[in-house]
RNA sequence: GCGGAUGUGGUGAAAUUGGUAUACACGCCAGACUUAGGAUCUGGUGCCGUAAGGUGUGGAGGUUCAAGUCCUCUCAUCCGCACCA
């Protein structure tokens, strides 16, 4: 039989959509299985990252719905971004269309590869009713404080006259126009993440069993908990009177308060209130500062390259010994960790030490190691015993942290604290393709929220579209609005929502039933049944950012009361990236393979068959044209021998013991199969080795001639391969098996009985030969066995142990 | 620097609790059928060796009757974070 991929898969796929075969039941009373994966934005094609994505969510998702569960296998597309925007200028296209265009044709690839995804619960983010419930989400929040509007300093790139985010900004420089970017002062507005950072925290334990390990140290590091000491530093009396008492002092946090008394210079990030004060009030002569204006302006990479600092000519009083310590301003102390000011101690820190070196600033060791002597050529950083520091002197350095940090407290003149690495999320982006914030600036009622039965405040079509600055602001009618509260003329916030907010909560709205799309976001109900997901699957480029806005939003709309759990993904596939010539798959770097030539060439089963066999999930996948072709013909030879298979309706009764050598071999293997097919799905997630295993069966099947060993191996072997590639097994099912096999089936424990099995023999475990014996020899007439087939490697040596280990071998431990 | 992962044939990769290393596939070699083959089928294929045998999971040690698997050290590659106080 001549295997036709095109005609069988465009059959099928018609089939699917006619039958609504993929529609989730709304009966809640099912086990239920919620398969995603992760949406992608509407880029015009799909690139084989997608495809390997996609089929792995469909295998799941295709292995449940035959096991009998009602299965939510949603998709949609992530579809708004600063990539509409650029084909927009580039090409002068709408946004718009030129988004909707691409979500057309990504839904046309979706149906060509047989994704088993709900048509009806599809959606694009920038449709206006996800937009209507996105922000009235929004105003709960703002509601609640979860979301304020703060000046902070921002990447900016002069020449596009724009915000850029933090992965925009390419070695210091704009990643569209190359131009540097500059650190902007600007209003905007953030979520309060940080009030859930130790929540974030602490929940990744619930995700141990179903995340990686990688992705959970990932999202520990980003959020970066750590504890210590926070204490003032407070100018001497001079330098209050230089600073006219505006302030006492400033905060400053260390991890390390073992080392205080090794403090022997203070220093302030270049963006500090202090500094700028001084600035602003000519306090400094003008060298001091073009210095620290220079260290301001310097790119991130710049400001790395050398530690570079300049006096303030100030002094601090140190907490306990009161010496003075004098203050400097240092490019490598951060304005957003912290408090942007630290205590220096120059013996005990690398990077203190390194800019005390350059300024020829005191250093003063306090630590020494417990059991060698102290290195002055460079700062010990280790823990060790405290010496020259009054009454701690002698302790080691864990006691003396909490010590000293009591002493602080009940001293009133420090806490204990907890700093995180972790910011509050800055959303706002002025940009036209977002989801426009919903707020209204009015003369004199201020920020003031929309009401919600306005919403959505949707974008308008008619815009300009030119790469610089925001083209909301730009429009001419579209900002003037009356302000919901007074009625008075006000002008509607222009920044749009960063595209994280969209996919903050994509996978709630997907529980709602169409029916009520258009009356609610989702229901609790809906939401309780359907929710966590089961088997969430993307890409490990998501490890940080998606996930953890995912999580947070998750836990901010259950303190909404929305919904009543802490985590949103239960287990976490995140797959290898998809290479070619070694290389991850780019358009520059000309290595791609479009995944619609290769449907053209082979079909939907090759591709899909090639992307499960050749390698694990989780790993990298290297594209080999060959192995392509191999997946090919193991399907041409898949249906060819279909052949062999009566047409039947139940699966056939065979009687074990008649049949042949072959014949029981053969069925083995089919079982064989199918256990480790189970395991797959449910534990492993190892497609490929499933694969092999079936490719076992079919191999061993061909040993054979037996009608109704063919036909039950095909039962079986079609109904796990269905969820990898499903057109040809549909195909052959519904031809053989009256599509009846595509149900759960149960491994037949007799076939796994042997007549004989075949133990090796080792020498000092190095294997020598083979026995056969029968399967309830004893151990005397196997070690007998043993030692007459091994009797060549035996003579003349002294035998002084003898190993079995059923069923596997038989180790003989000589001597000389 | 810190954290995470990975190293097995020519290639992609297999290998329950430690128990005959290299399943399955690609590639290669040989043969069959063919006007032809980039089709199909059959057989072979870790390395050295005619063979017996030796050797072999990045490297060096160790534990064990037995180590790809466990322990210690080390090298290489990849990924994430990174002047985080």
């Amino acid at each position: 039989m001549e295997y036709n991929a095109k005609t069988i898969e465009k059959q099928w796929q018609e089939y699917w959509v006619q039958n609504r075969s993929f529609e989730p039941s709304e009966d809640f009373s099912r086990e239920k299985k919620y398969i995603l994966s992760m949406f992608p934005f509407p880029s015009g094609r799909l690139h084989m990252g997608h495809v390997r994505n996609y089929t792995l969510s469909d295998a799941f998702a295709r292995y449940y719905r035959q096991q009998d569960f009602n299965v939510l296998h949603p998709i949609g597309f992530d579809s708004f971004g600063m990539p509409a925007e650029n084909a927009a200028i580039k090409n002068g296209s709408h946004p718009k269309k030129w988004t909707y265009d691409n979500i057309d044709y990504m839904k046309g690839e979706f149906k060509s590869l047989g994704f088993s995804f709900s048509k009806e619960r599809e959606l694009a983010t920038s449709d206006e009713l996800y937009t209507k419930f996105e922000q009235g989400f929004i105003i709960d929040m703002y509601e609640k404080g979860l979301l304020y509007r703060k000046k902070g300093f921002l990447n900016w790139c002069p020449s596009c006259h724009t915000v850029l985010a933090n992965e925009q900004v390419i070695e210091g420089s704009c990643w569209r126009c190359d131009t540097g970017v500059v650190k902007k002062d600007m209003n905007q507005y953030y979520f309060k993440i940080t009030k859930y950072a130790d929540e974030l925290l602490d929940d990744l334990h619930k995700l141990e069993n179903g995340w990686p390990k990688q992705v959970l140290t990932m999202q520990e590091n980003w959020i970066g908990k750590s504890n210590g000491l926070e204490f003032q530093l407070r100018f001497d009396d001079d330098s209050l009177a230089k600073l006219e008492k505006k302030f006492d002092g400033f905060d400053v946090f260390t991890t390390r308060p073992d080392t205080i008394y090794g403090v022997s210079y203070a220093a302030l990030a270049p963006e500090h209130e202090i500094v700028t004060y001084m600035i602003e009030n000519s306090l400094l002569d003008n060298e001091t500062v073009i210095k620290i204006k220079e260290m301001k302006n310097a790119s991130s990479i710049d400001r790395q390259k050398e530690k570079s600092g300049i006096s303030l000519n100030l002094n601090v009083t140190h907490p306990l010994t009161n010496k003075k310590v004098p203050l400097w301003v240092a490019n490598f102390v951060l304005m957003d960790y912290g408090s942007g000011a630290v205590m220096a101690v120059p013996a005990h820190d690398e990077r203190d030490f390194d800019f005390a070196k350059k300024y020829d600033l005191p250093i003063n060791a306090v630590i020494k190691p417990f059991e060698s002597e102290l290195e002055s050529s460079k700062a010990y950083t280790e823990t060790g015993e405290l010496f020259n520091s009054e009454i701690f002197s002698g302790l080691n350095s864990k006691e003396a942290q909490s010590k000293i940090i009591d002493y602080f407290q009940e001293k009133k003149i420090g806490k204990r604290t907890t700093n995180y690495r972790l910011k509050d999320w800055g959303v706002s982006r002025q940009r036209y393709w977002g989801a426009p914030i919903p707020f209204v600036h009015c003369d004199s009622c201020g920020i003031v929220m929309e009401k919600k039965e306005n919403l959505p405040i949707a974008l308008p079509d008619d815009i300009e579209i030119t790469g610089e600055g925001n083209p909301l602001e730009k429009h001419q009618t579209w900002k003037h609005c009356k302000c919901p509260k007074c009625g008075e003329d006000a002008i509607r916030e222009t920044d749009t929502m960063d595209t994280f907010v969209e996919s903050s909560w994509y996978f709630l709205r997907f529980c709602a039933s169409p029916k009520n799309w258009e009356k609610e976001a989702f229901s609790k109900e809906q939401i309780k049944y359907w929710m966590g997901v089961d088997h969430y699957i993307g890409g490990i480029e998501h490890a940080i950012l998606h996930l953890l806005y995912a999580r947070f939003f998750t836990k901010v709309f259950r303190d909404l009361g929305y919904l009543e759990f802490d985590e949103p993904f239960e287990k976490l596939l995140t797959q290898g990236m998809v290479l070619k010539d070694g290389a991850k798959m780019s358009k520059s770097k000309g290595n791609t393979v479009d995944p619609d030539a290769i449907i053209e060439k082979y079909g939907a089963d090759t591709a899909r068959l090639f992307i499960l066999f050749a390698a694990p999930p989780t790993q990298e996948l290297e594209w080999n044209d060959s192995a392509v072709e191999g997946a090919y013909k193991f399907l041409k030879r898949f249906y060819d021998r279909s052949s062999h298979v009566n047409k039947i309706s139940t699966i056939p009764q065979i009687e074990h013991a008649t049949l042949s050598k072959e014949e029981k071999f053969a069925r083995k293997k089919v079982y064989e199969a199918l256990a480790r097919a189970e395991d797959v799905y449910t534990q492993k997630y190892t497609f490929n080795t499933m694969i092999a295993g079936v490719m076992e069966a079919m191999n061993a099947l061909n040993l054979q001639s037996n009608e109704k060993v063919w036909s039950e191996g095909y039962w079986v072997l079609t109904s796990i391969m269905e969820p990898v590639i499903p057109h040809i097994c549909w195909e052959i099912s519904s031809r053989c098996f009256s599509l009846k096999n595509l149900t759960p089936q149960s491994v037949l424990e007799e076939v796994f009985v042997e007549e004989s099995i075949i133990l090796g023999v080792s020498i000092n475990g190095k294997s020598r030969c083979e026995i056969e014996v029968a399967p309830d020899a004893s151990k005397e007439s196997i070690l007998e066995a043993a030692k007459e087939k091994a009797q060549k490697w035996l003579e003349g040596k002294t035998l002084v142990k003898e190993i079995l280990v059923p069923k596997k071998l038989v180790n003989l431990v000589i001597k000389d």
